[in-house]
RNA sequence: GGAAGAAUGGCAGAGCUGGUUUAAUGCACCGGUCUUGAAAACCGGCGUGGGUAACACCACCGGGGGUUCGAAUCCCUCUUCUUCCGCCA
């Protein structure tokens, strides 16, 4: 959530970045009922302070007129007290109302776009931040989307997976199944040799969790929720990772912290439909390497570079055609400030298909989980918190499975060979 | 699932027969004195949030609620941890 003191100092520079993140006239009116209600807040604290200072003040007293003996005079003050509690109630209650008010408006507001955003609303507004230069690979006639592909080997079965939870769970199976695992190895231990610190967390987190990400209240209903026990599955490992340090303050010398984690997504992507969700397109139970750092604001954006740099190097060693977008205003998630989408080229299906999404939150996050650190003049700043896949499953075996069709089979690209132990689908 | 005990500032650890505790003390940490330098010793500082120009002031002793003029301290409730019993991959 934004910083209240922004919202407060730098109302200009909010404005034009909500306009750039395409808000709509409800939410840039929000700012100054949020500025008022914050006057309001204040105001009201300051009056409950005041009372509360003179309740301490008289108990005091009181205490000291039993002590010495002096009980009728103790009683005459016991009076203004109950009197004072009556107004301390009250006001109480009128600072609690006040707060929640401002939270909810906060909460509506979404991140500010970093410089470099370009406007737009829709997908096309993207801009191309690196193009395929290089030919794109020509498939031989007769060539096969994935999902024919997947049954042709028996590398996929979407029926089973209907017949076992529902459509979007696909079940893998032989050198599927192999192929899923060779790519989980392989992408950690990249992330493992770039210095990442490997993380197997829970796959379902608790409201606070889900709340301090941004996912609560935001993507509500795209979240499976375990009633019962008020538990969501999460949709992707940065909830879990970046909230293992939620609520803290970090020294300055912790930094770097680099966290990668394997974990299956859930995500109920109700509202999706369409051409979109056919084969591994879209699916509600996906497999994920995710890479999060938390940083000192100074460096975010480096890292936020080195991060589309490691995403990179993955989609070259897998041999797969992909460019690079910076989203545009509209197109960008709620929390992100600046987020870099990669795709890759799906040859059979003759379009691209976003694979990662690296972004840089600033202090949107660490705002909400209250992740801070210490700086040099001892002074507590919210972190900047920043997150990639590195990478997500489905969408690349479906692009592997196209790209490196060949009359006699699937070839593996050598990278993965050592984790498949095999070269060919056939 | 059953029983008992516990939860205090970065850590350790008092307070828990309710009012000089506005949370003692030690360690760690920061600044200074001394020293050629370091250590030791000594002096000072040292939680988070709100609030202020800066003070003042206010809140927080696992979370929430209650009793009281006054709660770290008493009561209720939830959570977590420890130990014991039961069940179990």
């Amino acid at each position: 959530m934004l910083e209240i003191g922004v919202i407060r100092d730098q109302k200009e520079k909010v404005l034009s970045g909500l306009k750039t993140k395409n808000c709509n006239q409800e939410q840039l009116e929000l700012l100054d009922k949020i500025i008022q209600e914050d006057d309001n807040r204040k105001s009201t604290q300051t009056n409950l302070d005041n009372l509360l200072s003179r309740s301490n003040k008289l108990a005091g007293e009181i205490g000291a007129l039993f002590k010495s003996g002096n009980a009728e005079q103790a009683n005459v003050l016991k009076d203004e007290v109950a009197a004072l509690k009556e107004e301390i109630k009250s006001l109480d209650n009128q600072l609690k109302a006040c707060k929640d008010a401002l939270d909810e408006m906060i909460i509506q507001l979404p991140n500010l776009p970093h410089e470099s955003v370009p406007q737009g609303k829709k997908p096309e507004d993207n801009e191309v931040f690196k193009g395929w230069d290089a030919p794109m690979p020509e498939l031989a006639p007769g060539s096969l989307p994935h999902w024919e592909l997947a049954e042709k080997y028996d590398l996929i079965s979407f029926k089973d997976g209907v017949t076992l939870t529902g459509s979007g769970f696909p079940v893998y199976k032989g050198k599927g199944a192999r192929l899923q695992r060779a790519l989980i190895n392989f992408f950690l231990d990249e992330a493992v040799a770039a210095g990442y610190h490997e993380i197997q967390p829970p796959l379902m987190v608790n409201k606070e969790s889900a709340r301090a990400t941004g996912q609560l209240p935001d993507k509500e209903g795209q979240m499976y929720h375990c009633e019962k026990d008020d538990f969501y599955l999460i949709p992707t490992a940065e909830v879990p990772l970046t909230n293992l340090y939620r609520d803290t303050i970090l020294q300055k010398a912790d930094f770097p912290i680099k966290m990668t984690g394997y974990t299956p997504c859930f995500r109920r992507e109700a509202g999706s439909y369409g051409a979109d969700v056919k084969g591994l397109n879209r699916l509600h139970q996906f497999d994920k390497i995710e890479i999060v750092r938390l940083e000192h604001p100074e460096n975010s954006y480096d890292v936020l570079m080195e991060m589309v740099a490691h995403v990179e190097g993955l989609l070259q060693k897998l041999e797969l055609p992909f460019r690079i977008l910076r989203l545009c205003g509209g197109d960008m998630s709620f929390n992100s400030a600046l987020t870099f989408d990669f795709e890759t080229w799906s040859a059979a299906q003759g379009r691209w298909l976003e694979v990662s999404s690296v972004s840089n939150f600033e202090t949107f996050q660490a705002n909400r989980m209250k992740l801070r650190f210490k700086d040099e003049d001892g002074k507590t700043r919210l972190a900047h918190t920043l997150n990639g896949s590195a990478l997500a499953l489905a969408r690349i075996v479906a692009t592997l499975l196209e790209n490196h069709q060949t009359p006699i089979g699937i070839r593996i690209p050598a990278a993965l060979i050592p984790y498949t132990g095999f070269d060919l689908i056939s």
